[in-house]
DNA sequence: CAGTGGTCTAGACCACTGG
DNA sequence: CAGTGGTCTAGACCACTGC
C-alpha cells in the first residue's frame, strides 16, 4: 500500500522505516501523548495495511530509542519522564558512597531576558527572542551540590514562575510534559572542569578554590528540535558523574 | 533442538537468547577473533537447527551491543578496535573549535608493582598480584592534554614495555587485541573535577591552579570481566568531554 | 553470478496482564 | 477469558558485494 510498486519511483525506503516515520508523526503531532497507550500491533498493521512483523520492527526501533515502551500483555506506551523507572535517565550523578540519591530542588529565581549569545544560537532564536532563565540549586541527600541555569524560549514556555516550579513534584522534564506537552527525547552534554568562584559561592562551598564540573546540556524534542539549554556547575567531592561506554 | 520440549524443565529462555549465548561463547573462547567474519546466517541456522529468523534476532542483539558488525552483501564480523570507524568509540573528547582531533601518545614509563588498593578491588586481584602501570601523555593536535595512568594485571598482559607500546600505531585497545587477543567490549567511567597540581605539571600547565577533569575508567572484556583500570587527567580548556543522553 | 545480509509476509503458538 | 506483546517458523524476494 505504501510500497513503491512502480519501479520508476526514485526514492525508496524500507516499509518499516516509512511506518516508523508515520508513528513518529503521530507522536510529535500529539495524536498520542506522553504515557498514552498507542494502538495495538494488529490495529496498526490494519491501519497501515502491512504485516504485523513490519509494524513490530518499526516499534522495536522506536522502543530502542526510548520513544516507546513495550509492556508485555498490556500494550505499547509513549515514553514519559514521569515514570519512576526512567525518572533519572537524564541525571548521571552517583554517590561515592553508593547510597541512593535523594534530590531536592530549590528554585532561586526566574528571569526573562533577551537570549544571550551562547544560548541563542543553540536554540535557533533571533536577537529579538526572549528566554526564561531558571536558576536553581539541587541538593543531593540534603547537601547543595549542583547550581543550574536553565534557558527556555519564552514563546514555547510561557508563564514560567518560581511559584509554579516550586509546587511541582518531580523532574523538570516531567513538568515540561504536563505543563507544556513537550517531551525531551535526547540531549547532548559538553563537560569541562572549571574553577568558578561565583558558582562555588552559590553552592556554599567554603573553600573557594574547589574545582567544579561544568556541564552544558542541549535538549531536543521530536524532529531534533533544540528546546532547552542548561548550564550546570557540579560539586564532585561526594558525587561523581557516571558514564557508560559500549 | 535446543528448545525445552518437556514442560517439566524449570528454567526457560527464548531460543534466540540461547543462540546469543552460544555465539557469545564462540566469541569469548576465541573460535572467532576480532575482525573475523563469522559463519553466515544460513550456516548458523543449520548448525543450531533453528530458523534463520531466530539466528537473525540473536545477531541483531549482539550487533546492537557492538560485539558484531553486519555488512550487507559481505557477512557478519567480530567487532574490533582496529577499525577506523569505531577507532575512537572510547574517546569522548571533542575540540571546542570543532576541528578534527589528531591524537599522539607519548609513553612516559611502564612500571610493574603490587596492585594498589583502589585498583586491586576493581580488577578482582589479590594482594600478591602484580599490575603494570603505564604512564602516558596524550597530545591533541600537538598540545599535551591528557595524562593517563593505565593499570593492567601483569598475568594477563605480560611483557608490556615502553618500546613495544611506542612502536604500535593505533589505539591501546587495538594493541590489546593484536598483542593479547583481548577485546574490550564495555567500560564505565566516573568523572570528577579536581585541582591536581602534579598531573597539571606533567601536562605542562603553566597556571598550576587550573582545574582538571579526572576520569576513572574500568574496562571489561567478555563475560563482564574487568581487565583494565585507567586514570586520566584531562585539560579541558580547548577540548571538552562529550556525552549523549538518549 | 553466487553468496551475503535486509525486508516482508502469513500464520502458529506462547507468556503475560487485567478484568 | 480476551487482548496484548513475544517467539518461532518457512518461504519469497530484494539489495549489495566481490569475483
Amino acid at each position: 500500500m505504501l510500497q513503491n510498486e512502480n519501479q520508476n519511483t526514485p526514492i525508496f525506503s524500507p516499509l518499516y522505516q516509512q511506518i516508523k516515520n508515520l508513528l513518529l508523526q503521530s507522536l510529535s503531532n500529539g495524536e498520542w501523548n506522553a504515557g498514552d497507550m498507542i494502538p495495538s500491533e494488529v490495529e496498526l498493521s490494519a491501519r497501515y495495511k502491512v504485516s504485523q512483523g513490519t509494524v513490530r520492527k518499526a516499534i522495536d526501533e522506536l522502543a530502542s530509542e526510548n520513544l516507546l515502551v513495550r509492556r508485555q500483555g498490556r500494550g505499547t506506551f509513549v515514553g514519559t519522564h514521569q515514570e519512576s523507572d526512567i525518572r533519572f535517565r537524564f541525571l548521571s550523578m552517583k554517590a561515592s558512597s553508593g547510597e541512593r540519591i535523594i534530590t531536592h530542588s530549590h528554585v532561586v529565581s526566574v528571569e526573562v531576558m533577551a537570549a544571550p549569545d551562547g544560548i541563542r544560537e543553540h536554540l535557533g532564536l533571533t536577537k529579538q527572542d526572549l528566554v526564561s532563565e531558571i536558576t536553581r540549586i539541587l541538593s543531593f541527600n540534603g547537601k547543595p551540590t549542583v547550581l543550574e541555569k536553565i534557558y527556555l524560549p519564552t514563546e514555547m514556555f510561557p508563564d514560567v514562575s518560581v511559584a509554579k516550579l516550586s509546587s511541582y513534584k518531580g523532574t523538570l522534564y516531567g513538568w515540561f510534559e504536563s505543563e507544556y506537552n513537550l517531551r525531551m527525547i535526547r540531549a547532548v552534554e559538553k563537560i569541562r572542569a572549571v574553577k568558578d568562584s561565583e558558582a562555588a559561592i552559590n553552592l556554599m562551598v567554603v573553600d573557594e578554590s574547589e574545582a567544579l564540573l561544568f556541564v552544558e546540556r542541549i535538549s531536543y524534542t521530536y524532529a531534533d528540535k533544540p528546546v532547552e539549554v542548561r548550564h550546570g556547575w557540579y560539586m564532585t567531592a561526594d558525587y561523581y558523574y557516571q558514564n557508560e561506554l559500549i
